[in-house]
DNA sequence: TATTCGTGGCT
DNA sequence: TAGCCAAGAAT
């Protein structure tokens, strides 16, 4: 289909792009193809707003894939702070070593290449080969899922993982343009995330209402109901406030810390207190803390020292 | 294919 | 308030 096609989606929603498209850093013209790859590994699963200030600190302090990549990747984790997923963290520091020994320092252009760099995947490959590079890429994220879901297949949300069919309707859907089709994917990507939100979709401001199957169809309620995510008790919760505590941390910190209460230490855990206290709260069973720091080291996001949990050197 | 993996704002 | 959900990747 490509150009031949909705050639009035097109120019709808880029349209509305061009108006209402929000000023982030990492949409300037100046800014460079690392820059686009941390924003994407930081925004994987996370929200713009919580990703900018951390984007533009990490940016200060590293501006090139070798300026990371001469750290410590325990530094990267250190500097990750609360943005989640520290594992990502741990990748990039990855992606910028191999950046380093394999693409002589410079982001590599193309989606195959971009698809081998730890933590880059499909989506990531596909957007950083067209927001930094101005490629022509099939870009499926989670808001260009949900947006094609109703506009086009007239139901309420995607299928729970991503399918042949949707790769296959995103790829018919992608203007034959290079440049105009990297605007409609920040397009569609914008659109899901400002507009046509997963709760409480703002149709009465959508470019595109009027040619939306969803809303011709009266809005139909999703046909299965989203498994929710548990956090309150699990390992991911024991985890997170295990590595709460790593990341301040300036020497390796004694088994001793983590399971015992810090009243029977019969010394002051010096500068961890406040994240020690929140892991010591959710009097978490002895079994799954260890689970939780065995996993840390399993995963390198902590290794011992001297007897004690550090961040990876 | 189904799980696992953080965090916090929003409703 | 408790649950929903966010520019996914790796296994």
């Amino acid at each position: 289909m490509g150009g031949s096609g909705p050639v009035h989606l097109h120019s709808g929603i880029n349209g509305w792009f061009a108006e209402t498209a929000r000023d982030l850093p990492w949409r300037e013209p100046d800014c460079s193809p690392w820059g686009v790859l941390v924003s994407e590994i930081m925004l994987q699963q996370t929200p713009v707003v919580r990703v900018l200030p951390v984007w533009r600190e990490w940016l200060e302090r590293w501006p090139s894939p070798a300026d990371l990549a001469a750290e410590p990747a325990g530094e990267a984790v250190r500097h990750w702070g609360r943005l989640g997923y520290p594992r990502r963290a741990l990748r990039l520091h990855a992606a910028a070593v191999a950046i380093g020994r394999d693409h002589g320092g410079q982001v590599p252009d193309t989606y195959t290449e971009l698809l081998n760099l730890p933590g880059v995947g499909s989506y990531t490959a596909a957007a950083v080969a067209a927001f930094a590079f101005g490629r022509r890429e099939t870009v499926v994220d989670t808001n260009i899922r949900r947006v094609h879901a109703r506009l086009i297949s007239g139901v309420a949300l995607p299928s729970p993982s991503l399918t042949a069919a949707e790769m296959r309707l995103a790829a018919e859907l992608l203007p034959d343009d290079d440049g105009t089709s990297v605007r409609w994917n920040a397009a569609v990507m914008e659109l899901g995330a400002l507009v046509c939100t997963a709760r409480a979709p703002k149709c009465s401001v959508c470019p595109v209402r009027d040619s939306c199957a969803w809303l011709a169809a009266g809005e139909p309620p999703p046909s299965y109901v989203p498994k929710g995510q548990a956090w309150h008790g699990t390992d991911r919760q024991v985890r997170g406030a295990v590595m709460a505590v790593l990341r301040v941390a300036d020497t390796p910190v004694p088994p001793e810390m983590f399971t015992q209460e810090p009243a029977d230490l019969g010394f002051a855990p010096e500068g961890i207190g406040v994240p020690l206290a929140a892991l010591h709260r959710l009097n978490s069973a002895p079994e799954q803390l260890e689970r939780a720091l065995a996993g840390l080291l399993s995963d390198g996001l902590a290794e011992l020292q001297q007897g004690g949990y550090r961040l990876p050197a």
